[in-house]
DNA sequence: AAGTGGTCTAGACCACCTT
DNA sequence: AGGTGGTCTAGACCACTTG
């Protein structure tokens, strides 16, 4: 290597990388401290940090303060996964959205929707279920809340227009998210709505959402049979 | 605020978020330059930056050079997702993590596998179909292939002791993975070492990992029903 | 108590991309 | 061609956590 170009950070990542990929670092094994890895390769300290945010990011190690970087045990798969607004990844396959409003009334939560936002006492929320299309067909078909102490105004949209999904992405902006994926039978209403068969395998999306400590909304995204969600590159 | 504090790039970062939420920036608009922000705000154009990767990493602006920070008109809900080995998966559940291998042969690899690899010509791969346990119960059933000519190491392991899942997670560190989520009607094979009924709905995740552009593996996960998974916080 | 990673600053240069 | 974000450096101090 020449001594006379400067080190990327993803040049060290990429070093740091293959000496735990040959087990030069074995999986439990405490790296050097990042000063004396900057040494090594001559490069400034910050360089290696960076170097080390990706590496620990992708799951590869773990840092902690005094204890120093190790290379992790049991690695873990991780990944990221982007869920665009529905319109927008209808759009993107070159289809033609299409939405409409299945119901939209004002009622106690149930507890299972309580339990989503991490909520003990009863809440009144907005419940709003809809059909997204795309080329006509159905789509996604959403089962949403909307906890309308923190957004009032959604009361006020008309939700045979415009999809409480696009509205809220676009008008509230969250802190704080949590998925889940799961694996549902279909039930007849569900059914119904994708224009499927009832007990067909119907793929779950799962999103509750939170403005610091304020729950926001939890939705339940069905997908129609044959749809899959794939990681970003 | 108190003049004299420094901010911290968290402080930074919640500031400008707190200004998206409050529309002060609205989708679409562009921010300031870091250094504007910087001299605002009375820190670093470093400090900047630093919040500016995390909001760009949640999903929350854009930023290119010379094009400058805009909010971004049609957030994506972006979310990590952690897939651990499964012995750990079930360990953490405070289950007994059980082990069975089914099947182990070696053949060509059918062109939906090929596909996912991107491979065009076809390639003889080690096949193996193997059953995770919780507490003797079925809990993931999964049908992977693994490039030989990448891993011809693994031809060596016994299979039936050790799961591949396992030895390639401790052996085979990847550099690029791609993961899809689905849900299936199980087939009477799937169903049946899942311990449950023909066409009932599983989900599916599946995962290709590459070692640069080698591929190593490609495996579909089926999880028995009940199956949820859970973003990190 | 001390070691290690985390962060902040100030300044410089670079690389990319839009105009 | 020039503006903006991206990165690197060197040094200092801080905060967490372990021995």
């Amino acid at each position: 290597m020449n001594e006379h170009t400067r080190l990327s950070w993803t040049d060290v990542r990429n070093r740091i990388r293959a000496r735990i990929l040959d087990r030069t670092y074995a999986p439990g094994d405490r790296l050097p401290r990042d000063e004396d890895i900057a040494r090594d390769l001559g490069c400034a300290r910050a360089t290696v940090h960076r170097a080390m945010q990706d590496l620990a990011q992708v799951g590869l190690v773990a840092r902690r303060r005094k204890g120093g970087t190790h290379v992790l045990r049991d690695p873990v798969t991780r990944t990221t996964v982007d869920i665009p607004v529905t319109r927008r990844e209808v759009e993107t396959r070159g289809e033609t959205y299409g939405y409409r409003l299945v119901e939209r009334d004002i009622g106690s939560a149930p507890c299972e929707v309580l339990a989503r936002f991490g909520l003990t006492r009863p809440v009144e929320m907005l419940r709003v279920r809809a059909l997204h299309l795309a080329d006509a067909r159905p789509f996604i078909y959403e089962d949403r809340w909307v906890d309308i102490r923190a957004t009032p105004e959604i009361l006020d949209v008309d939700l045979a227009r415009d999809s409480a999904n696009e509205w809220l992405v676009r008008n509230k902006p969250y802190s704080r998210v949590e998925v889940r994926f799961s694996a549902i039978d279909a039930d007849p209403e569900t059914a119904q709505h994708l224009g499927t068969a009832t007990g067909r395998a119907v793929l779950v999306i799962e999103r509750t959402t939170w403005i610091d400590t304020a729950p926001i909304t939890s939705v339940e995204a069905f997908a129609a049979p044959g749809y899959k969600l794939v990681t970003r590159g």
